[in-house]
RNA sequence: GGCACCGUGGCCGAGUGGUUAGGCAGAGCUCUGCAAAAGCUCGUACAGCGGUUCAAUUCCGCUCGGUGCCUCCA
């Protein structure tokens, strides 16, 4: 299996760091609203990567954290539920949101039982730890708000600040300077913990006899949980693209900057779904959610297909014709998956994961399920099997009914009689029950509509 | 401003130095009692301008256009 890994730029042979477990950490989203179908592009890619892993014959341990602690979820929690404790308030609110974000992820067909999720705010002690740790080997210092990183520390010690973009003084001049606000020593350095504001939601934490009170910074947490959950270094990280800096690039600082050399093997982000060729923003007010799709009539699974009709490292665009067209390819492939009540199925054995394997070439692999079921007269089961297993997508569906089968032989009967009237007839009432009939040269072919 | 990516036929979306993936939509014909996602055929695509080459959509340069990151972000 060959994989592109964004410390190298390349695209690269998949070898485990462990033979009998593959572990996986993908960035979660932070709860404090619907997501976006932007945000479900990126978690159906990951899915993808590690039903392609597991396919080639490996376990996987893959853990996914929910950001619960963050300036939204605390600000929207406070309107929210104004009465209540912050961090019960707070608590309510992403607990409503996590469970949102699961019922959405499960309807597009993801692989939900197959992923460990994990809430930052129950990893705490694991980011005490990490930043005691930090501060105690000086690659963190106390500031008035927040406790800090230090890039210039962890340059000293030799390390590389920029394994996966290049970043350099000169490049990072003109946009960046308003944010100094905060007390830190270079504009480059990152809270890895917050001092607590009046009213907010606050953890304990004694930091070499100073009281720091708060809560955690958001890179901190994902390089907690990661390593708590999986060691380190673990295989592979994924995300978005708008990941890589500097929440990655902050992560394998934080967790490098002690003693491992190698955070995480392989880095895996996704490009970005747009919608009217924009990237999707609430700014904007550009962004559809799944509620959206279904409310059009499209189902979760047309857009899993129309997802995956793009290449992850691809970016791609919303829209409502190109939805519809994934629409109609999943109608058709289903009525294809039918006729192996109908027909003879085909024997062979097609081999699909080998586009797959080819760094997630979701692409090729839906093409050649179209050739698949165009040189066959019906799919076999294992086929269909693999189909849904590599890509999420099931297209079983039982046989239809004795009852339904009997409408479609009284037909038969009724044209061979030539009793044209009747047989219009039972072909309307299958229709009306979603079944539509042919007729072929194999004989009358039913098919759901 | 810095870094990176992209521009393929109505809409998506692969790919290759010379033989036109695939999906969706469309047109014509055939078959059919009618119908149909059944069969056949078609629209002769690769942003523009140069260059390299016997040959470029595919390599190089430039121009135009689009996107992302550099700041919270999937």
């Amino acid at each position: 299996m060959k994989i592109h890994n964004t410390r190298t730029r390349q695209v690269e042979d998949f070898k485990p760091l462990h033979d009998d477990l593959v572990r996986i950490y993908t960035c979660g989203p932070t709860v404090y609203d619907h997501i976006h179908i932007g945000n479900l592009s990126s978690f159906i890619y990951a899915d993808i990567l590690n039903r392609c892993i597991k396919a080639s014959g490996h376990t996987v341990k893959h853990v996914m954290n929910f950001t619960d602690v963050d300036d939204k979820t605390i600000r929207r929690s406070l309107e929210r539920y104004p009465d209540e404790p912050p961090i019960a308030a707070l608590k309510k609110l992403t607990k409503e949101y996590s469970n949102l974000f699961l019922s959405d992820v499960e309807a597009i067909g993801n692989s939900v039982e197959s992923v460990d999720f994990i809430n930052a705010t129950d990893s705490i002690e694991a980011m005490r730890q990490l930043i005691t740790e930090l501060y105690k080997n000086d690659f963190a210092y106390v500031a008035d708000d927040g406790v800090y990183f230090s890039i210039q520390k962890y340059k000293q010690s030799g390390k590389q600040y920029g394994q996966l973009t290049d970043i350099n003084e000169s490049n990072t001049s003109a946009a960046r300077i308003q944010n100094d606000e905060y007390d830190k020593e270079s504009v480059h350095d990152f809270a890895v913990w917050k001092i607590k504001k009046e009213g907010e939601p606050a953890w304990e934490f004694e930091l070499d006899g100073q009281d720091v009170t708060g809560r955690p910074g958001w890179h901190i947490e994902c390089s907690a949980m990661s390593v708590a959950m999986l060691g380190q270094p673990f295989d592979i990280h994924t995300g978005g693209i708008d990941l890589v800096f500097p929440h990655h690039e902050n992560e394998i600082a934080q967790s490098t900057a002690g003693g491992g050399e190698l955070y995480a093997k392989y880095f895996f982000h996704n490009e970005h779904l747009l919608v009217d060729g924009k990237k999707m923003s609430k700014s904007l007010n550009n962004f559809h959610t799944l509620r959206d799709i279904q409310k059009k009539g499209f189902e979760p699974l047309a857009f899993r297909l129309m997802v995956l009709q793009s290449h992850y490292r691809s970016q791609s665009n919303f829209s409502w014709d190109n939805l519809e067209a994934a629409q109609n390819r999943l109608r058709n492939w289903r009525a294809a998956a039918d006729l192996r009540w109908q027909l003879a199925p085909d024997t062979t054995n097609s081999n699909l994961l080998e586009y797959l394997q080819n760094d997630l070439d979701t692409p090729a692999t839906l093409a050649a399920i179209d050739q698949y079921f165009s040189i066959v007269s019906a799919p076999n089961q294992a086929t269909l099997d693999q189909i849904n297993s590599m890509l999420g997508i099931n297209l079983l569906s039982d046989d239809i009914s004795q009852a339904q089968k009997q409408l479609i032989a009284d037909r038969l009967a009724a044209r061979t009689a030539k009793d044209w009237n009747l047989s219009d007839k039972l072909r309307d009432d299958l229709k009306l029950a979603g079944i539509e009939v042919r007729d072929t040269d194999q004989g009358t072919i039913w098919a759901r509509s």
